[in-house]
DNA sequence: CAGGATTCTCAGGCTATTCACAGATAGCCG
DNA sequence: CGGCTATCTGTGAATAGCCTGAGAATCCTG
């Protein structure tokens, strides 16, 4: 069964029904509290922990479902973390964060096993999304759910990154990609420009806030294109996505 | 089950029956009287509190559903209040007041946990929605509504900013949505002009009272055109709104 | 390292919205 | 019925908010 979380949308579960458990590992606290609290309001519950032991110390205690790992800790190398986390959890997921040009061959060969990682400095949307599909495919999550997002005859695949409406196949760069994913999470409702930059641009992101205007130019021209329009415009208060006619 | 407040609306309540408990955090003391007034007025129990040091202190003991937060506080970096806030509670949800420029350079993920922010200067209206918003996805309150508004066959959707009457779509600008909310939230009441004026338009506002007359007649149009008149006007006294015959 | 794709800035243009003003209208009282 | 006042609404100007074209900068890919 699935159960809806505060704000209304589908959330995962573990196979018991409680909520999805996720471990946070950053000793940046700015950047931790960040996640955290973007993590809770998806409904599952969350520990941070600013260095290798305190990590290993709640691992222990808590069992997550899932660890969000910044691979640059102070105290202990990451990949040693790894290593002991998996001691205690072999097979729970984890999502690497990592730093823009950190080597990339190695992280790969980390997320071998089924493991992510992302690039600092990320979006929230893009480190939400990840972390449901890693707890997707672990089943973790009790609705092993799919992994299609639908809006009327808008239909976004959240694996294969496919989009398409009436059938038909739309090509969509990746900040597109992940401003329709956000819209589409959230049909129906309206959201702010600023709800919007700060879901889908990344946290350090200084520019003009006009891009999000910019951007949804660009989704209406690939997606509403002479169809009956779904991203509507409320003038002083944001854009909706909803079905057309 | 729902209880009624001291003017008839139904009011949001906590899980055990409690009034709502909202922290309003500003050193301009007269805006925090403001906004504390128009909150109790909601049925809430209000504390304010004009510094960070403060803020922290009736966090702990009050331990508030939500809270109210102008992030230009003189002691303590609002960003760092935020921080602590979230230290002791983390799940609540907080509702920014920030300057209208403020928000142009960026207030990086302060929306990303759920939360929202209001620009000053604001509408009681504005703020007491919001924070209504807040709190019904935030769970803290335990009937956990609906976002619609309805009398009769009129009906005002708060998500998704969609009115409609007699199930036909009928569009509205800003202004108009927030007086029509006002009406509709407080229906079979009259309403002053006055009343209007201090709950719909900004503090700030300065210009000819005449404006809710203007706004009455531009609703009227929209809403009543050939139908059974809903909006309704006393003489002497104001406005008031209910179900056409 | 070239070519193409993507992201983003800047600025012009446009429309919806807000609001002031003032004349028209309607209720109320004698 | 006449006059007074409250309310209504047409007109138009100023502005805010949004859209989008052009192109610079950057990133990716082979």
């Amino acid at each position: 069964m699935k159960a809806t979380s505060p704000h209304g949308r589908s959330e995962l579960l573990r196979p018991d029904g409680s909520p999805v458990r996720v471990l946070v590992v950053d000793d940046e606290s700015a950047l931790a509290d960040l996640l955290s609290m973007a993590l809770r309001y998806e409904g599952w519950e969350v520990r941070t922990a600013g260095n290798g032991a305190e990590a290993l110390r709640i691992t222990r205690e808590l069992r997550p479902d899932a660890v969000l790992l910044d691979i640059m800790l102070p105290d202990m190398d990451g990949l040693t973390l790894l290593g002991r986390v998996r001691n205690e959890l072999p097979e729970v997921p984890v999502l690497f964060l990592t730093a823009k040009d950190a080597v990339e061959d190695r992280i790969a060969g980390l997320t071998a096993g089924g493991d992510d990682y992302v690039t600092k400095p990320f979006s929230l949307e893009e480190v939400v999304a990840r972390l449901r599909g890693l707890l997707r495919r672990s089943g973790a999550a009790a609705a092993r759910s799919e992994s299609l997002l639908t809006v009327g005859d808008l239909v976004l695949d959240e694996d294969s990154h496919e989009v398409s409406r009436a059938g038909q196949e739309i090509h969509l760069t990746a900040t597109e990609f992940e401003l329709l994913r956000y819209l589409m999470r959230n049909p129906r409702r309206v959201l702010s420009k600023a709800q919007i930059l700060d879901r889908v641009w990344s946290y350090d992101f200084g520019g003009q806030a006009n891009v999000v205007e910019l951007y949804i130019s660009y989704l209406r021209r690939k997606i509403d294109a002479g169809r009956s329009p779904m991203i509507h415009t409320r003038r002083g208060a944001g854009y909706l996505i909803k079905p057309g006619e």
